[in-house]
DNA sequence: AATGAATGAGCCTTCATTCAT
DNA sequence: AATGAATGAAGGCTCATTCAT
């Protein structure tokens, strides 16, 4: 039993039952407590690592975040042509891992969050510009600016809408969705070009 | 001069507070005293007249809701077509009344309420089958049911989309926002028919 | 029973409970929960009442600082000549009311509240300057103005330095103490009328 | 290298950690922790040392007590007379060591400390009675025994009250406060003869 | 019709203290 | 010799809710 560098194993214990403890009672009435129970441990250790509250949520959205974008990430290694990039983003966005209800009720949560914490709102306008600059980055080789910037614009909100329906569960079928989404791209794309080169 | 009447007055006053006040402080922290304090009225009468918080949120939500399919049937009265239908009905979700910062707000505080509250869930369920039927019912006029299924569905989450962007103060133009959804379901159509007709 | 126009009942009852409980604990330890207990109410009350423990101890300080206010000006109230008004000052300082263990452990207590407490700071020194002002005010008809700030110095600190022997239960003699002090007063007064019509 | 002899350093550390952690955050918050940081070294250390915050405390406080008293037999050293020694006694309370922010301030937690712990009440009270019994001794030299008590006291009180307005920031000069104390000696031993030659 | 009075429950946070290493 | 790990206990504060008037 180490008793010595266990700051990393209860920091990562803490954030992962902060996100199950949100998916668990859907983000009203999460308390350090609770939070500190599930990982078990007591609350002032909770603070004693993260300094308090708002922490360690801004923390467990840190982590939701990261693991989206190494998701992305991922899938995106794979991918040659733009629009390949473009399904990758797609397919990232409903992976199982950031699709789950819990990481899906955090993501509502931190929305709220957002509301009222300058960091958190950061944080959250952090993770949307990168996603939209991907989207336009790669759009933009496949058609104009603006088209690729109201094409970028009508796809980040196809899937946020996707995601909050999720979290109302209004459970869909993950790949109907990628699909609906991955459509929309398409038409898009089509009406696009004939635009262009009209 | 006794008193009378004075029920609807005061639920209706304190529900525009409630609205407000989640607009005010974005949802967290929207607290019976405060309501009952933006209405001029003690806490003790809110609870009163609405036998607790949640009632009063779910009374604010009845409101919001009730206002939003107000705005749907007056912007369906004249519409002929079914494509004319379909867009009254996105014009009625983007209407300035809908789309106001408190009102947003609103929502985003009722998808949480609603991960917790039974009462809550079934209002905003209703809402959502509501608005899928009438979508589905003009869509099923212009195409055949599984399509007129997928593409209700996409528009709905285009929609919801906006919404749970615009709460996160990624203000959009009201315009442009409604040309995207539009045109969205102008393309779902016509590539509807191809499929059809093929 | 009255249920209304508690307030003033309450407040009452909460500042005099702060002081007995400083009284009794010493100052060390003193809680909201505690003082509440002892004026028979709630803790929740208490912060209803006065917004939070600081202002609570500043309310008490307040009241004891009135308190005293009002006994050096029922004193002074007899007095006609200036040496009976400063000796009317130094008996108010020592009277009864103001010596006692309780209320002198309040004072201790201030002290330490005033090293951090920007508020607490200005009341402490608003009663210091009025006291040094109405010493020095009389003395000033006895002496020329520098033996005046000299000797209302000295009586100052000899009256707050009983303060805090007693605060220490090196109880002394009232009468003692008064008289030390007054002989203090003669003295200079004596020495000082020499030093000026030499 | 094994560290060994550690303990005095520690201890040395920790003690003037103490009295300057006092000084800097006003005796309230006063934290084992914090001390512990300002001396580089753990809180468990500093409980290892001590034994628990109040001997750490207590043991500070001997610190200033003996410095006082070093000082004290310091400037008694070249005193030949009564007279010269109760004017030692007098400027070693005002010695700049002793008069220091940090200083006043502890004094003033000592003495708060010393209205809970017998231990600190002991303490300071064997303080008091020392100065005391110094006080008297030389005085019993230059007037009647019961003059010699109560001109002990007048002093020993004026000199708290100096200090006590010290730390309240109400700076007054060294050199002003001296005289003022001394004078007061003076004018009591001669008032004292009088009273006795009559 | 309306409210002041009052509280219990609960949350965040801090801190002295202990213990194994 | 020294510390990171960990916690229990307690305190300040907020809030929904009840009740008598």
């Amino acid at each position: 039993m180490p008793k010595v560098g266990m700051e990393p194993i209860r920091r990562k214990a803490l954030i992962e039952a902060t996100i199950n403890e949100i998916g668990a009672v859907g983000s009203l009435d999460v308390t350090v407590g609770k939070i500190a129970k599930r990982a078990g441990v007591s609350s002032a250790l909770a603070h004693h690592y993260f300094g308090g509250k708002d922490q360690i949520l801004l923390a467990a959205m840190r982590s939701i975040l990261a693991r989206f974008g190494a998701n992305v990430k991922h899938e995106l290694a794979g991918a040659k042509t733009p629009l390949q990039r473009l399904e990758a983003i797609i397919a990232a966005s409903f992976h199982a891992d950031n699709f789950q209800p819990q990481v899906v009720a955090s993501w509502l949560t931190f929305y709220v969050l957002a509301q009222n914490s300058k960091d958190a709102q950061r944080l959250l306008q952090v993770y949307a510009q990168r996603l939209q600059s991907n989207l336009v980055y790669d759009l933009g080789k496949l058609t104009d600016r603006d088209q690729a910037h109201r094409i970028a614009n009508g796809m980040a909100s196809i899937i946020d809408g996707f995601y909050i329906r999720q979290a109302l569960q209004t459970h869909s079928d993950r790949d109907d969705t990628i699909s609906i989404v991955s459509e929309y791209l398409h038409l898009q794309l089509k009406q696009a070009s004939l635009r262009t080169h009209t």
